[in-house]
DNA sequence: ACCGCACCCTGAGCGC
DNA sequence: TGCGCTCAGGGTGCGG
């Protein structure tokens, strides 16, 4: 699921496909819960409009139009934002894998899942953004308007500070994963990532925010800060269905300590790696190194 | 202000 | 083989 380093990854990587490249043909697919803005206006609207800039606010994309409107991304669980040059196994349904010829990479053909699709003047690669579950967003800002969603965002977690964390966390009695994973206290840390910090932090995820102290609040940030600076480096946690816009997969999954490692050993201790389900979310943790 | 929970969506995996 | 069920989860919004 794309969180923090995964839409970076994203972000310089579809950067060089996308800033300075007059949009010259767009195709959506019909209105529905993936669009904040009609996909027909959307597409109306953005055509032979350029991207100028492409910036990430903790989990979204925000690139700024020649026009001063801006153009709003999320990728929700399992959007993906690509090349139309991209091949990967990763951008195919599971029945579309098993139609190929073993050993066969042909290049990715639109499927009903992708939403949005930019072809530009210039006639190079195209862009592309596919969601099978629909949970991610599109939606075209007028100039000067600050969505809402952006408006509720906390500080991005690449700054995490602990003292700031501590003091914000005092009187909430939430657990403190539940906390990391809500947007407007910390922007940009998800389920994969909190689990990560707090085991490098040595801090249960099922604590009340408001009892974990201030040098643990200082560990958590750092852990997170750590997590997510090596995964940026990694290319991201290619877990179900994240690829980078050139089609590469990350490989931070290969470093994770105990996400999805349910009865694994503990990197640390050995100990077994415990899930438990908070807030509705699974939560993976060791009983011997996190209190 | 804060907290818990239903909801949006679809593919995968499982039991029968 | 195939149906139906459950699970996964980011973010919003509502009710208590």
């Amino acid at each position: 699921m794309p969180e923090l380093p995964e839409v970076e990854v994203t972000r310089r990587r579809i950067e060089p496909l996308l800033v300075g490249r007059t949009i010259a043909s767009v195709r959506t697919t019909g209105p529905s819960y993936f669009y904040l803005t009609d996909p027909a206006l959307l597409a109306r609207e953005i055509r032979g409009r350029a991207v100028q800039r492409l910036e990430r606010i903790g989990k979204y994309l925000l690139g700024a139009l020649d026009d001063g409107r801006s153009l709003l991304l999320h990728l929700g669980m399992t959007g993906q934002l690509f090349s139309s040059e991209a091949s990967s196994v990763r951008l195919l349904s599971a029945a579309h894998r098993a139609a190929l010829e073993p050993g066969a990479q042909r290049g990715f053909v639109p499927d009903e899942h992708t939403h949005l699709v930019l072809g530009f003047r210039d006639g190079g690669p195209r862009v592309q953004f596919r969601d099978v579950r629909k949970f991610g967003k599109v939606a075209l800002l007028a100039a000067g308007e600050q969505h809402p969603r952006l408006a509720r965002l906390g500080a991005d977690a690449l700054g995490a500070q602990g003292g700031d964390l501590f003091e914000r966390s005092r009187g909430r009695v939430v657990a403190v994963k539940q906390l990391l994973l809500d947007q407007a206290f910390l922007a940009g840390v998800g389920n994969i990532y909190a689990d990560e910090a707090l085991h490098l932090a040595g801090v249960r995820p099922t604590r009340r925010a408001g009892r974990v102290t201030r040098e643990e609040w200082d560990r958590i940030a750092q852990g997170v800060r750590q997590v997510l600076l090596r995964s940026i480096e990694a290319g991201g946690s290619s877990i179900d269905d994240f690829v980078a816009p050139d089609g590469s997969d990350g490989a931070y999954q290969l470093e994770r300590r105990v996400y999805a490692r349910t009865g694994e050993p503990c990197p640390s201790c050995s100990a077994v790696v415990r899930r438990v389900v908070l807030a509705q979310r699974s939560a993976h943790y060791c009983p011997r190194c996190q209190h």
